[in-house]
DNA sequence: TGGCATTACTCTACACCGTATACAAGCATT
DNA sequence: AATGCTTGTATACGGTGTAGAGTAATGCCA
């Protein structure tokens, strides 16, 4: 069987993650991870086509972390599940994570992770034409938000700002002035994600239960509404992850 | 004066910018660049301390290109320019603007694309201590959807999708199966991102005018930071909805 | 049992990368 | 005319991904 071809391809990847997380993604080089499962660097290629392909399974790995919640729950914990659950892979993986932004991803692996999210959708009642544009939306925010924390780009604190500000003048950045030293306070990350959820679920509502916000013109479809409400606000603590 | 560096620096820039475009970001290498500009690749460390430093050069270059808005039109369109502007810079770049989200920007570029995001929220009626919040929202969408449309990240068809999905029974994934052909349509991403904004923009207006939509209920504590309503300058203007 | 193909792996080599270090020419100022 | 700064070159080092050929062990089949 191939079995053993499988748990060698895997140990690679195993290898190669934690190198990722031990050094950074740079020292994750061929000749680094033959050395880690102890083989000679060509050797690597009887497993993976090229170091893409390599990266790809490594991909791949980090994305099988992310919770895949069932139909039990309302598809409001099944979104809360899926964002804070993939938000949480990212802290555990926070030098590999960004990968999952950087590369194209139309691995298995992803079809696996946006079918509960289409079907949270589906049964938020969002009319089939917006599932998949919605699901972008939703998971662009999640992974956006996830690697922009852990890569820093954000900004590692609010001294950056504090200092850019001082160094151009009011008339160049008159907004961060007129902000002043809000911009200074620290930020709680995990209330902003939260926040940031919480008004993406209602826009999902919104487009599950008819839509027409004021602003919305023009002409639509009925959505077939069957907008169930969910106590939305459980923290459902998601942390069901296989130990490693 | 300096300004023959800058003008020096700026070449170097540009021939980055064209190799990236021209041969894919890999083939900006120091060596490349060089003999493009016609000099040896020790040379350009007289301009940028490091590759590193360089590319921080060539996502400016690319940031500079994003329009920023006075203060002149309603902030809705200011947001839509913003955004708009923004994406196009992704089309008219599309091998050079992953960058963006690679690197931990906090460049005096990044300050200066921010600044009318924060104005264009403040004058919408968000309370200070929400703006940077809501505006990273903002631009993690924009960023966000924009690389991964250039990137492919989104999958460079449907086709993909459909071969998945037949692969893979309705057992793994049911909503796939359940959302069935219309994931086969082609994808209007201009009427996709138009979308996104709209919503986008929906949220906006709500958290710059009291808030409180008809899922944020529950006994909870006023979710992080939303202490005061409509603090800063309530509604300073209010415009009708813009031709998509 | 001998021959043979397959598999799993190693060795060597190539072209390329970023950059540290040392050196040379041109120019301005004293 | 001598000085020192700016600007650029030459060379070299240790790294990278991977192509190509070679090798040892294994299992199959006559």
């Amino acid at each position: 069987m191939g079995n053993v071809r499988q748990e060698r391809r895997s140990e690679i990847v195993e290898v190669a993650l934690r190198l990722s997380e031990e050094h950074g993604l740079p020292a994750v080089s061929m000749r680094a991870i033959a050395t880690g499962v102890g083989l000679t660097p060509m050797a690597l290629y009887g497993y993976f086509r090229s170091k893409d392909d390599l990266l790809d399974g490594l991909v791949g790995r980090v994305l099988a972390e992310v919770p895949r919640p069932g139909p039990a729950l309302g598809w409001r914990e099944r979104l809360l599940v899926c964002a804070r659950g993939a938000r949480e892979v990212a802290h555990r993986y926070p030098r590999t994570f960004p990968l999952l932004l950087t590369r194209p991803v139309v691995l298995p692996e992803a079809v696996r992770v946006v079918d509960p999210l289409y079907g949270a959708l589906l049964d938020a009642g969002v009319p089939g034409e917006q599932v998949a544009g919605l699901e972008r939306m939703f998971s662009t925010f999640v992974l956006g938000f996830a690697v922009s924390e852990v890569s820093g780009r954000f900004g590692e604190g609010n001294l950056g700002t504090r200092q850019r500000r001082e160094r151009a003048g009011p008339r160049e950045l008159p907004a961060h002035h007129r902000l002043g030293e809000v911009l200074d306070l620290p930020v709680d990350w995990d209330a902003e994600f939260e926040k940031g959820l919480e008004r993406l679920l209602e826009t999902v509502g919104r487009a599950g239960s008819g839509e027409r916000g004021p602003f919305t013109d023009g002409p639509d479809e009925p959505a077939v509404g069957e907008g169930e409400r969910g106590g939305t606000r459980g923290r459902t603590d998601s942390d069901a992850s296989p130990p490693a």
